[in-house]
DNA sequence: CCTACCGATCGGTAGG
DNA sequence: CCTACCGATCGGTAGG
């Protein structure tokens, strides 16, 4: 799974283009490609040995450039940070609107919920899941301007959630109120990064249906 | 609330006494307590700004002595994590055996799940939650010894929660495999340390009913 | 416990 | 993108 285009503006600063050119030159596009597999590579390792735990000459060497290369792509480490948090929310967003889309109109508020639920462990613990876990545990060392930018993705995200489960606190599935419920429910999910392992007995589809279990009673 | 008196004999090496002699001298008492208190400072700062925004210097200069002082306590920056996470754990597990001994042996299954529900929130988010946050934010941090000494005290205290859960699950209450709802209850109620705030209008007590709610569907 | 200090690492930059 | 390099910080130590 490929981090998104999405231009990030502030992060490197490409030379205004002629009005009348086409919308991207080959340099440019070689160099935004360039920059996603660096992120990627970055989200990767800092995954795996946390953003401190990770220098840049690491991410350097694992992406086969010079140490000092990699400032040509990003401003500063925490750009980079930065970047693998955007394209991962980005990310997230779609395959969410996704997962809920392929619902259609008539879904259940429980298959609604099921869908949130499989879909955000996906995210967590599926194959290409290094993104979103670096979010949630890098999260404070964002500066105040990037962690701002990057809440207002993750808000957007989570607030799918809600009117899911206000119609299940409605009918009486769910018995917590539904801000608190998001709130332990994010938090069961998101923490099975710690825990889970994909050579571990336990498949996605039954950790979707024990968590189900547990919220609603249900499945 | 202080750390435990308890011994780390690995971390710093005291002369050994000679037979006849009191159990600990003076100095080995101000010595003693001196180093809790540092462990204390440390946490808390660890808490705020994790291991690697924390500088050893931070950590002296907290607890007013200078910098390479330090090192006449800890003989390593790891070493005073690991003093954190010890003492966290040793105070955790004493909290959670009163807090289960004080219900007496007829209480049920939901009193007992809601008796552990309540303290595992007070450590993690009451006044003075410094210790816990610390070991399940920064654990990898620790070397594969360090790591293997303080799973032992967690595993033991995660232990306590199983035939609580195992009853609920044999009644009917509780309808997400013990195991799996272990981990996922945990997961709900650490990642409390992200969001939950004193200063909040939730008080630790409906969090600890909506918590019982959203799990069990009582209270 | 303090003073004084060291070696290593790290993020980042200049110039090409 | 690379080469060559800098300044700062940091964990840790020797000697008292």
């Amino acid at each position: 799974m490929l981090p998104f285009m999405q231009e990030n503006v502030d992060e490197v600063s490409v030379p205004k283009r002629k009005r009348g050119r086409p919308a991207k030159s080959v340099d440019q596009r070689n160099e935004s490609a360039r920059r996603m597999a660096l992120v990627c590579v970055a989200a990767k390792q800092f995954r795996q040995r946390g953003f401190h735990g990770t220098s840049t000459r690491d991410i350097a060497a694992a992406a086969g450039i010079q140490a000092g290369s990699l400032f040509y792509f990003f401003e500063s480490k925490e750009a980079i940070l930065h970047a693998v948090m955007r394209d991962g929310m980005a990310q997230a967003a779609v395959a969410q609107a996704a997962a809920l889309e392929a619902l259609g109109s008539r879904a259940s508020g429980v298959t609604r919920l099921e869908a949130l639920i499989r879909n955000h462990l996906q995210i967590m613990v599926g194959p290409e899941s290094d993104f979103i876990p670096v979010m949630l545990y890098e999260w404070r060392l964002l500066s105040p301007e990037q962690r701002l930018d990057v809440a207002e993705q993750k808000d957007a995200y989570e607030a799918q959630w809600m009117p899911v489960l206000q119609a299940l606190y409605r009918t009486g599935k769910l018995k917590a109120r539904p801000e608190i419920a998001r709130l332990l429910i994010f938090g069961a999910l998101n923490w099975t990064a710690q825990w889970y392992s994909d050579s571990g007995s336990l498949s996605l589809d039954e950790l979707t249906d024990q968590s189900l279990a547990l919220f609603i009673g249900e499945r």
